[in-house]
DNA sequence: TATAATCTGTTGCATTTGCAACATCCTTTT
DNA sequence: AAAAGGATGTTGCAAATGCAACAGATTATA
């Protein structure tokens, strides 16, 4: 039985020769792609992980998702606005599958192996996309920092258990809430006053 | 050529003997599903369109989503919360398809017709419902509530012009916004006085 | 190793937002 | 047509958050 979720698993099997397709490496720091036009790209992160980077009037730098293996992005899911540019940077050495997305029952030639595999891994990575922005969703509808900061923090428990390590530091975690860095840390000293929970940097433990 | 957008245009075709499937019919108001248990359900709406509901702690009703034509969604993009109870309530006369999700790839028989045809359908339903939740989480990305009514004010112009009705009574539309209703309305006043815009109940006007 | 740059934590203060209460308007029901 | 229930708009006030500035810790770079 083919596992469907890992889409590393068969990257070495097809050949490359799809004309619609290409696998890249990066280094750490390289841009990846931007979402600037419409070209229906859809990207898939095979090795490594990236970050999706906003560039505020003030010049700073926002990192506002962050991708990791199977994770998709692509030009293909934004309504692109002229007003907003986003990069996506590699965080690492990463390896990424980009391609010119029209339909994924459309093949380059006959019978395109590529077209095939991409096909059966598609429904995983879609709905695992999905469940992953209705998570995000459903954080930022809370109304207060600290159950932001709770519900991320639950979330992350179900995974890991008790105690673990923030997949971002404390200053991107603000970013991916939405809330002001500042404030956070405001927030996440109360917690640990009332023994909500330990926090140490990016490590924490909770204590309920 | 066949277009993929639009399920309902297909539903007549294929026989509804698949052992995997229902289309059921749902009058204003009805229950059409709750996300309690996890049964990888997903849904799809044929015609009509449905809410999603939650009841805060007070009995409160709150309308989360907005679901209409060839909107996906069910308990299989949920991570299902104890404390969090969701229903999807039918706004009028609807049609919906449920069926419960293993793999899209997997038929329940040799040559089902349904599976074959919701494997055509489901690249754009899902992609469709990636960049509606990508938009929205852009929206609450944003700071004030006079950026999150801008930003949203924004989207619906680029489909309908500088006038239009809101899909959203203006109550509805600050749960979709998370911002308080009266904080929401306090800005709409302000954003008529400095003429930004004219609103009239759900009905805006751009005047810039 | 020294220096620079970035990240983290803290605090005071201004602004925004949420909450509550109420009046008015609109819609639905009887 | 009257009454009831719900939605909308307004406002005062309290609470939460953003902003700014700074000090100390950590990491990256020369």
């Amino acid at each position: 039985m083919k596992n469907n979720s890992d889409i590393s698993s068969f990257i070495s099997d097809f050949s490359t020769n799809c004309s619609k397709v290409q696998i890249k490496k990066f280094n750490k720091g390289e841009t990846i792609t931007t979402f600037l036009v419409n070209r229906n790209q859809f990207c898939v992160i095979i090795s490594g992980s990236a970050d999706l980077v906003r560039y505020d009037y003030n010049g700073n730098r926002i990192v506002t998702e962050r991708f990791s293996k199977n994770s998709i992005f692509g030009e293909i899911f934004y309504h692109i606005n002229t007003n907003s540019e986003f990069v996506v940077e590699a965080k690492e050495k990463s390896e990424v599958l980009l391609f010119s997305y029209d339909d994924i029952n459309e093949k380059c030639k006959a019978n395109c192996p590529f077209h095939e595999q991409l096909k059966s891994f598609f429904p995983n990575l879609v709905i695992s996309k999905i469940t992953e922005l209705t998570s995000r969703i459903e954080l930022l509808s809370r109304r207060t920092t600290r159950d932001k900061l709770l519900g991320y923090f639950n979330l992350l428990s179900k995974q890991h258990g008790k105690s673990f390590t923030l997949p971002f530091s404390i200053t991107e975690l603000a970013n991916y809430l939405v809330v002001d860095r500042s404030s956070m840390t405001r927030e996440l000293s109360i917690l640990k006053k009332d023994e909500f929970i330990k926090q140490e940097r990016n490590k924490i433990t909770l204590l309920y």
